[in-house]
DNA sequence: ATGACGATTTACT
DNA sequence: GTAAATCGTCATA
């Protein structure tokens, strides 16, 4: 229910807030055709600003590319990489601060047959590509819900296409969630490569690692 | 203009 | 476990 979707305030705040902030809540993604697709995100890292060498924006880098981490909280970040992956983040923090929080992994809940013919490929039926395939991965999540960088800048508070949905009741209790160090940072030096920051649901079978 | 590399995924040994 | 795929971005010149 419209009711649901995350407003500025959610976004408002640190990296390391909103990464554990965004676990449980829902993405949504409205195709034009309006079919609704979503999952739970279940897996996140927070990218904390000029002084993470992780960051695309170490050191203030304020490039074409990265200027959308520089945008308002709310804000979709989606770059391209390794020539063929998407990566979705939703920008937070202050306007002109570079902090955002990368989603790695959702547990699909709605459109998942549309979900499995966009992750199919050669020689695999979309019937074959089992549940827990389908968005555990950040370049994994960007293809199953069409997400490419012709949505880079979104506003995730106010366009149609693209947004959160806060789960009701319960928050998920600390115990069940697990933080390590991020994914695939490992030549941003050994302070940054091993910083506690990657948070996901213990034991989900939908996370990209356990 | 050029070259190195990547917040990954997939297939293969 | 290792390696290939594949191209936009960034730093250097």
């Amino acid at each position: 229910m419209s009711d649901d979707r995350a407003t500025r305030d959610f976004f408002r705040t640190d990296a390391r807030t909103l990464a554990r902030r965004l676990l449980g809540q829902r993405l949504v993604r409205v195709l034009d055709s309006g079919e609704r697709l979503a999952g739970l995100i279940v897996e996140t890292e927070a990218y904390v600003g000029v002084r993470d060498r992780a960051s695309h924006a170490f050191a203030g880098r304020r490039t074409s590319r990265t200027e959308t981490m520089y945008a308002q909280a709310g804000t979709a970040y989606v770059y391209f990489t390794y020539g063929m992956h998407n990566m979705f983040n939703v920008v937070c923090g202050e306007m002109d601060e570079p902090v955002a929080v990368l989603v790695r992994a959702l547990r699909p809940t709605e459109g998942l047959a549309s979900m499995r013919s966009r992750r199919s490929r050669a020689g695999v039926a979309p019937s074959r590509i089992r549940e827990t395939e389908l968005c555990s991965g950040p370049g994994k999540l960007c293809s199953a819900l069409a997400i490419d960088r012709s949505l880079d800048r979104t506003d995730l508070v106010a366009d149609g296409r693209l947004f959160i949905e806060r789960a009701r009741g319960e928050p998920l209790p600390p115990a069940r969630l697990r933080r390590t160090p991020r994914i695939g940072v490992d030549g941003a030096g050994e302070e940054w490569a091993s910083a506690a920051l990657r948070w996901h649901v213990r034991n989900d079978p939908h996370v990209s690692r356990q």
